[in-house]
DNA sequence: TCGAAGTCTTGATATTTATCAATTTATATG
DNA sequence: CATATAAATTGATAAATATCAAGACTTCGA
């Protein structure tokens, strides 16, 4: 594995704080690979063979039931997936494809468990991980069982403009097709919710979307932190 | 805190590796508490002083938005909830009630911070427990995003068999109102959704449910275990 | 640069789910 | 045991969401 990939693995929060020679000897059967975009890396029900870092590009989370399909998470660099399978050695629940070009490091998971019981500062590292990750998954279930799908469109788009740095235009970051599986809605759907936010003053172009009138649109769509914020 | 309790919680999976000490020091400042059914134990957004340990009852976890409520979690004996907003120092995303008489141990949150920052197999149960929890949400959000409400209390109704023992006739474990909650839809849609199964085979009388027609429920439920099996 | 393939949008319609109101049934309490 | 209270059911209707089909717009590769 080349330096700087290994030092930017080592920078994660999750490895930050471990040992040396625990944090070598995790990397020893790791390896990085190249994937185009549109690239199934893991299917849901196989056994969790590695945990997974991404380094660049991006991944979509993903589950299928009965001939239906859910996007449920976008990871991007630089960041873990498929801790909490890696760590119990339980199936994935979830599959996973590149939604881009994306350059991946794997990570063998039965090292991960050996070294998680060698090393108190990884195993504090993967709670407080492991911690976020549910806090963050809880708040899409409020999202989803409080919220109509306009409710959720408008929401999301809040977020995503503050995570784009606050300006009144902003670039949705995938394509809207991905969006719609993401809020739980068919595209078509989406289409109309975007028309049902005008009134809000929202504008869409493309991936380009404005928001005129940011205090209209914040008191319909009522952002709350236990839901909506990011971190904590 | 009585010897059995003591006993009861220090034999709970996520305490029952640590060390005799830290577990001590653990339940030193921590109490118990009996509550009457209907009471409100925490609510989201305040911090979280405690975690809690649900000794004997039930408790309902939920959460508000805007004039709605759904349920989240049901926690039953002997269970712990808010482990994460403890490790994380973070505000609870969740309100907690009890929904009959219960009695649960307070153990204050930053002792068990503190301790987990001592004790490796207190931190390695903590991350089996949070990895359990991550998990069992992500199949709540699966079921949620690809399930009708129909098919939810159908997948509902066949876990519940499971869990209580796998007879045709068995009783639900919480009234239909909140069962409603849980599934993510209103009482009067549960009511409906009862009698579509009746084709199935599906009949209720008042929490008690029969299936008369196993196959038949199976073949239209589809029960997948990547989101209906309660353990893995 | 053209054409193919895919995405996005729109309209028409069907299905699912929620709301409201009324009634029945169950539960709890004095 | 009677009655007050809440829960559950039912019917009628409304709102939200999905589906299907068609056309417009993009993107990408030959």
């Amino acid at each position: 594995m080349p330096e700087s990939e290994y030092r930017d693995i080592r920078n994660l929060d999750l490895f930050a704080q471990m040992k040396d020679e625990h944090f070598t000897a995790l990397t020893r059967g790791a390896y990085v690979q190249n994937f185009p975009a549109q690239i199934d890396l893991i299917t849901e029900g196989e056994p969790s063979d590695f945990l997974h870092v991404v380094l660049s590009g991006a991944v979509d989370l993903f589950a299928r039931w009965n001939g239906r399909e859910t996007s449920l998470e976008t990871v991007r660099p630089i960041s873990t997936f498929i801790l909490a399978a890696s760590i119990r050695d339980a199936p994935y629940l979830m599959s996973a494809r590149t939604l881009e070009k994306s350059r991946i490091a794997l990570l063998p998971s039965q090292d991960v468990r050996a070294i998680f019981d060698l090393d108190g500062a990884f195993a504090r590292a993967i709670v407080a991980e492991l911690a976020q990750c549910y806090r963050s998954v809880i708040k899409g279930q409020k999202d989803l069982k409080l919220r109509s799908s306009l409710e959720r469109l408008a929401n999301h788009l809040l977020r995503q403009q503050r995570r784009a740095g606050g300006a009144a235009a902003f670039e949705l970051d995938f394509e809207k097709r991905r969006l719609a599986s993401v809020l739980g809605m068919t595209p078509e759907n989406l289409s109309r919710a975007f028309k049902g936010l005008r009134p809000y003053g929202v504008t869409v172009n493309g991936t380009r979307v404005t928001i005129a009138h940011q205090d209209d649109l914040e008191r319909f769509a009522k952002p709350n932190p236990l839901i909506d914020d990011v971190s904590s």
